[in-house]
DNA sequence: GGTGCTTATTTGTCAGGACATTCTGATGTC
DNA sequence: GACATCAGAATGTCCTGACAAATAAGCACC
């Protein structure tokens, strides 16, 4: 199966050359060039064809394993995993995900205002019991229909935040342009039913089921920068994970 | 911050020796040696002083990454992250977690046939439509109440699977101990209000609101090895899912 | 006193080589 | 014909060495 799989390097980019490799390899797969199942070329033949060394073609294979695309065998060879994957998981919001089902998300700011930190809040933020933090509440809607009911607890200093801004884009977008680093999320995932308010604001009768989301962000440093706590209209939304064990 | 972090290394051990120094880093930061935002020695400090080379350091640190332990920023140094991460996303069943959470689990066997495929289920799992594959049937308890409806689907030549077996150890145990190599699962989580059999057999009202988990695990290759479709009492359950972002 | 430049530190990328381990298939033996 | 053994091929681990790029701190200059 010595699918030649043309690969161009530019060594003038700044983009590493793992990184090159990688994104042509993950291309071809896409395209269709590399069909599932099929082996790829041996990794020293790699190198020696790419000009490179076998740890530069090795870290790109890797990054590729880490995403699910690969598969690595000791003795056997490296082979395009059979199946679809869909893409891994990734820190995004409903917004990001929204936008990419093609659906035009929009957002009305219901609250956006600075409060002291009830103490549940502080704790996960790692603030003060009382200090100010902003709250944020946001109702969301897609292809004009409501769907879900998200608050937000934010440290007061990290970035400024407008209803403006929150209503063009999602709050993780805002965050992102604004230099903070999100890397770590831990998010808990249940269900209830609608409460009233909750009913009349999702156009759902009360006792709908609702799928709930809890949500803590940390950025690069482990710091937390964003607690939220969201309710889904059941019936119009659910969440997507793709798991992958090393 | 010179923490002087003691590492043993065996060389004749068959452990590979960026795994010895990783275990044993993560080690120091779980016994609280190393405490948050504390930096570490730098990678050629630490290289010169295990005897190591760079990038065998470079490996141990980088797996800590990928599990969110450590966080590194270049011209800056390696820093253990502030915040408690929780342990990272693995390919776990309900019946590991229930385990490790305390909660004794049981399980009945409701179904246990070969029935051929529909439609459906036939193209998840990559065999003909109306082929013969297995279908199962659980009612999975915690602490004597019941907790979730488990509805699985696998191929037939998989793994010899036994009602008794079943009882006694959770499905992915199962696969695991006969060489199933699971690494990729891509799950689908929504609520929905419970019907009224669903109800009987969880000990709820009609219409109580639900959490739902449509599974598919993929192994090695790529090949689907297991599909599920799964309701979870919400009042009784949640879903925990860490993200990192590389 | 503040601003811009320089410099030291640290991680990121890349090269090339050596040996170990594991898997597959072929070969040989009973 | 079935089983054990062996050789080849591929990835896994580990080494040494070098330069690039980003960050932060100190320093000179205005």
């Amino acid at each position: 199966m010595s699918t030649k799989l043309e690969i161009d390097l530019d060594r003038s980019s700044p983009v590493p050359l793992y990184f090159q490799v990688a994104e042509q390899i993950a291309e071809a797969i896409r395209r269709g060039d590399l069909t599932p199942g099929s082996r790829l070329d041996n990794e020293i033949l790699l190198a020696d064809r790419l000009g490179l060394s076998r740890p530069t073609i090795r870290q790109a294979i890797q990054y590729l394993v880490d995403k699910g695309l690969l598969v690595r065998k000791r003795g056997v060879g490296t082979q395009v995993v059979h199946g679809q994957v869909k893409r891994s998981v990734e820190l995004t919001s409903l917004y990001d995900d929204l936008r990419r089902a093609g659906q035009e998300p929009a957002t009305r700011v219901l609250t956006l205002e600075p409060a002291p930190a009830e103490e549940d809040v502080a704790q996960i933020l790692g603030v003060a019991p009382g200090a100010e933090i902003l709250r944020l509440e946001r109702l969301r809607y897609a292809s004009g229909e409501p769907l879900a009911i998200m608050h937000n607890w934010l440290p007061l200093a990290l970035v400024p935040l407008t209803a403006e801004g929150l209503e063009e884009r999602g709050l993780y977008e805002v965050l992102r342009a604004a230099g903070v680093r999100m890397r770590v999320a831990n998010q808990r995932i249940g269900a209830r039913a609608a409460t009233v308010p909750e009913a009349k604001l999702l156009a759902e009768r009360r006792g709908a089921p609702l799928l709930t989301m809890v949500r803590t962000t940390y950025d690069d440093q482990g710091r937390a920068v964003e607690h939220g706590s969201h309710v889904y209209r059941a019936s119009h939304y659910s969440l997507e994970v793709t798991l992958i064990e090393r």
